[in-house]
This record gives structure tokens, sequence and C-alpha cells, in this order.
DNA sequence: TTGTATGCGTTATCAC
DNA sequence: GTGATAACGCATACAA
């Protein structure tokens, strides 16, 4: 019953079950059973088809099994697309936190892109609608759309993470960004910084819009006007961090009142402003305080070590993958539509009170 | 035939080659003639098929067809697992062009990763027997193995990447470390440099066999004897990269004669090792020059910024995904058991003469 | 408790 | 050029 050729004696892969129940003297259907089933089979039988599975070194066919249940264990993951990811380096501790969650309970992790190119887009599409994977994790704003069908579409259970996508119905793992960055700002305000820069990835995007208030609600809170805060930035995604904090060192020595304090929204920002502006000859903390957003390891180790708000990244992935097991697996109570992670500030050198 | 509900007229998945069919008014069979093979059906048919297909938004099920072909069109990528990547900043360029590769190939990549952990061992060799996936890229040096059972014995093909594993029976795509970094300690010689420290991921690697050799290369060349460099690290993996750098701080210090140049087995530790030798009073290059290897693109920003070599990964990732899928078209011309990808010196401030 | 029979959605082998 | 029909490997309804 097994089709592979015998290559001298190489032990090939391909055991079917057929193959486990004919060794076992039972039946198929019984075999299945006792695979899968706990009870429901004689503890005799069911000894004899596991030594006979592990004989053979039998693996159940998973695209078979998909196919008559008429679902997959394949979870998918869309990743904002492009160059490099750099921007936020949490990418890896993100799939690394995911899969390890997923594989636990048994689900599988297909990884998908998704820049601005069709064939990416389609790709998803296919995955979606093609049965191929049973729910969605997604890392960006945006979903792909191709004539005129999205993901959410499908019937697809999605979960968005870092972006609050609940006004859109998709359930959203996210970080207390406002909150975090508001605290921080406070921070700065209590040092005695008075002037700010604020450097921004696109412009309206939820994080934007999030920090940015996260500032403002500052500012109000020490009695300080929004003058008090520039901005820079805005044009570029967040995959470019590194230019836009070298931009940001262009809008900042323009500026005729300059800010004692620059806020950046990613650590890569605030490492290649942070670069440049002491080329230029100012001193950080001496002329400017920076704080950042996102905890990369990296930042301890920076002259002076810089302070950042770092997400936890992984307790954020376990959270996803928790509340989108639960939606795949129909479990009726109906799944929280916003789960909030809370970040942590981490105070370090790059803070200090402005001079004079 | 659509099994689904339609639930208040919302467009829900599912539609069938069957629904096809019958909208243009010709057997399932034919579909899948019409849908697959470029010739072997009637044009006008074709027309009317692609149509209705449009109509209906069909996608075809990739598991049906999968388990029809018997092949899956799924690619796999064993990453290892740690609490985090940072250490080569690597991962997520090198994920980012070996899934689009794929996708342009009309392949899924799924991701898994190979820690010590037996649920994780287990979930990679169920992929590999299991049908799930058509081939593997590893970029580990050990494969998983369990019940004496590794992938390879699963006929599966594989392909190395970063680690050559052609000794294994492993396709390899691999950069040129031994020669990078016997350049990259020329170019200290070159400038005067006498006294080295090098600092080691895990001893024995095949990493630190390659570019521990081409240091030792370049000395004899330069007329020196391996006394002139010593050795930090061995113990912890490259995931630990800003510890193993902290930690060759304290080597460095405790050496009578103390080197004028380090040459880093990566940039995580080349950051850290920097930072701490800089807080104990030293200065780079004045004191210290430092070269470092993976070429992060945080590099650039670090004071001074800092020489690294730099791994060509999207042209690795291309490659590896190439050399998979020669082999899983069983394109019979031999593939290639080592592609080198050379990779190139970048040379920036944290390179000096020593003083004196 | 176990065995028999059917079908998941697709492709491939036949006839026509 | 097109249409029936039989698998692919497994899970389940039902019969025994």
């Amino acid at each position: 019953m097994n089709k592979n050729k015998d290559v001298a004696g190489e032990e090939q892969s391909g055991a079917l079950m057929a193959d486990v129940a004919r060794l076992a003297g039972v039946a198929i259907s019984t075999v299945s059973r006792a695979l899968a089933n706990p009870g429901r089979v004689n503890e005799k039988t069911r000894a004899r088809i596991n030594a006979a599975a592990k004989q053979l070194g039998y693996t159940p066919n998973a695209m078979a099994r998909g196919l008559r249940v008429g679902k997959s264990n394949t979870i998918m993951i869309i990743l904002p697309g492009s160059p490099y990811y750099g921007a936020s380096q949490i990418i890896p501790q993100v799939l690394q936190s995911i899969n390890k969650s997923l594989i636990q309970q048994g689900y599988n992790l297909m990884i998908a892109n998704l820049d601005r190119e069709e064939v990416s887009e389609r790709h998803i599409l296919d995955l979606a609608f093609g049965g191929t994977v049973r729910g969605a994790i997604i890392f960006s704003s945006k979903l792909p759309e191709i004539d005129g069908r999205s993901p959410a579409d499908s019937g697809l259970p999605i979960v968005s993470m870092l972006f609050d996508m609940s006004d859109a119905g998709l359930p959203s793992v996210v970080t207390n960004d406002r909150e975090a960055i508001r605290e921080a700002t406070t921070e700065l305000i209590r040092s005695g910084h008075r002037r700010f820069l604020y450097i921004a990835g696109p412009t309206g995007n939820y994080h934007d819009v999030e920090r940015y208030g996260g500032v403002l609600e500052a500012l109000r809170a020490g009695g300080l006007s929004e003058e008090a805060v520039s901005r820079s930035g805005g044009e570029l995604e967040y995959q470019h961090g590194f230019e836009i904090g070298i931009r940001a060192v262009d809008d900042f020595m323009k500026l005729a009142a300059r800010p004692t304090a620059v806020i950046a929204t990613s650590d890569d920002m605030a490492i290649s402003f942070m670069s440049r502006i002491q080329r230029a000859g100012l001193s950080v903390p001496g002329d400017i305080s920076i704080v950042s957003f996102d905890g990369s390891p990296v930042c301890e180790f920076c002259s002076p070590p810089l302070s950042t708000i770092e997400q936890p990244v992984e307790e954020m992935g376990r959270a996803a993958v928790g509340l989108l097991l639960d939606a795949v697996r129909q479990t009726e109570n109906a799944v929280a539509m916003r789960t909030i992670i809370r970040s942590r500030l981490i105070l370090r050198e790059s803070i200090a009170s402005p001079k004079g």
C-alpha cells in the first residue's frame, strides 16, 4: 500500500494510516479514532496501534486531514513589507513569540508580506480564500484588497496587533501608546523642558495620532500650549526610521527657538537623530534630551544610553494568539475588541534637565 | 452546491469548482483544465470559465489540490530559536527576501523554530513527514532529531543558509566569512596594529572556525604569530551578542599587553563592547580599533560609526530559494553543493592607526 | 468497542 | 475538445 520505492533499504517517508491499520490488525477507522480521541477505543488495541504507528514512523497527512475536516491548522501573519523592517526591531521577537504560542496549541505559522505589489496582495487573498489558513494576525493598518475583496470578506478570523483596528471590527492587541508617551513627556516637563521636537512616522497613522495625542495631553496637563512642540517627519513609513531621524536634524536646526527635548516615535529615528546631532556639535543630554519608542535592546548601548518605551511584544504576541484562537474555535464568549498591554518607560542617560 | 449560508447577502467564501462549472455550463474537469493548463481547451469555453470564476470569486482549495497531486507548495524555513534573534539583526531581511522569491514562484512560506524544546522539534518533524511542506531552508548548523529521525530522512529537499553544511550533504548558501575577515584583519595590520582581540560566538561553530581561521591567515601573511590574537567569548550563542561583548570588556582589561584592535564576530558584540569600553575611559578608534560582522544598518549611527562586514543577505535568500526550488522540481542538473555570495567590508571611523 | 462506507475538492485517466 | 469517474489520505455517520 505504501507507494514508495524502497531505495536500498533507506527509510522513505510515507507510512499511511492504512499501513498502521494492517500492522495493528485493525480497521483504518479504528486507527483514526485511537490517534485522535482520548477515549473511544479499547486500551489494548490502542496500545497496539500506537506501537504500530511508532514502528512505521507514521505521521498523519495534514492536507488530507484538513480537506476532510474542512479547516486547516495554519495561521497566517501579515507583515508590513519593505526592504527591511529595521524600524521596529521587534519583528523577530514577535514572530518567535507568536510561533511558540501557536505550536503549543497545534497550529502552524505561515508568513505573508504586505507590500504594495499586486502579487503579494493576491497571494494573501489566495491564502485566505483558498482555505489554506484558518486565521490571520495582521501587523498593518490596512488590509490588502483586490477586486473589492479583502481577507475580512473570507469570514476568516483576523486580529490586529500593534494597530488598533477595533473600529474596523478587528479585535486588536495594542499597547498604551498614548499613555506611555504622555508619561514620557510628563517626565521631560518635570525635568524642566519647555520646547519639544516630535519626530513622526506617517502622518495620520494610528500610532501618530495616539502618540502625538499623548504628547499634547502632557503639555496641557503641564500648563504648556501646543506651540511648545514642533513636528518633523510625516512622509516616510516607520521602516525608514534612520532616514527620518536624519531629516529631523535638518528640521531641528532650522527652528528659531531650538527645542531642548526630542520625542522620537521609533528607536531608529532616535538613534540616527542622536548620531547626527552629536556630529553637529550638540551634546546629549547636555543640549538635548531624547526619548523614543520601541525598546530595542541596542538602545542600552548607545552613547549616551537611550531612554525608550519598551513594548512588551512577546506578551502582545501571546495575547494576539489567544484572541485569534478563541475566535477560531468559535468560543462564543465574545472576544475582547481591544486588549491593551502596557508599555514600560525605561529611563536612561539620554534624559536630563535642560541647561540654564 | 455551495454549502455556505448566505448571511444577509454577505458574500461568504467558498465558491467551488463545481459552482464555476455550472455557471459556465461545462463539466468540472473542463474547469480544472482551463484553470491549470495553458492550451488543452477551446478559447471560447476558456473565456466563459474565466468569467464565471471571476464572477464567483473562485479560489482553488489548496489542500484539496495538494492532496490530489501529492505535494504541497509550502516551503518551511527553520530559524534558530532563542529569546530574541537580535544577534544577527538580519533575520527580518532574510525572511522578506525569501518570501518574496517564493511567492513569485507560487510557493508559500511557513516558519518553524528550532530551539532545544521537544515540542518544537516534533513540530518540525511533523511538518516534514506530514506532507505539509515541500522543502526547507535551514538556518542552523544542526538538524532537529527525534527517535533517530531527522527531516533529512523525509526525502525533503533542504538547503542550508549561512552555515556550510555541504559536508552533511546539504546544498549550502554561505558568504565568504573567512576571506572577508582575513581582508578586514589585513586592513588592520596595514594600519599598524599588532595585537588583536577576537570576540567569538560558540567555539567550534562553523562561523567561528571560518572567521578565526581568516584572522590567523591574515596574521601569517603579515608575518605575525598566532600569539598576536587573544580570544574572548566562546560559550554563548550568537543570539546573546550584547552579553558576549560586555564580557569581552573584562577579558580585554585583564590582558597584560592590551590589544589595539578588536575583531568582533557580530555587530551586537561590537556595539556593546564599544559602549562599555568607552565608559571605561578608552577611546575608539584612538585607543582601540573595532571591526565586526553582519552589516546591520545601525552601525552607521554608532559613535564612532562602526566598520562592519556586510553580508548580502537578500542575495543569499534568493540564491537559497533558487537552489531549493531546483531540487524540488527535480531538475536533474545536479545542484551546486556550495554557493558563495561575497561579503563586503564597509570601512568606517571605528578603524584608525594605533597610537605611538 | 470496532468495522464499513462515504465524501472533503481537486486532478488525472480514460472514454467519447 | 469535452465529460464521466476514480483516486489522493483521512474522519465520521452508521451499522454491527
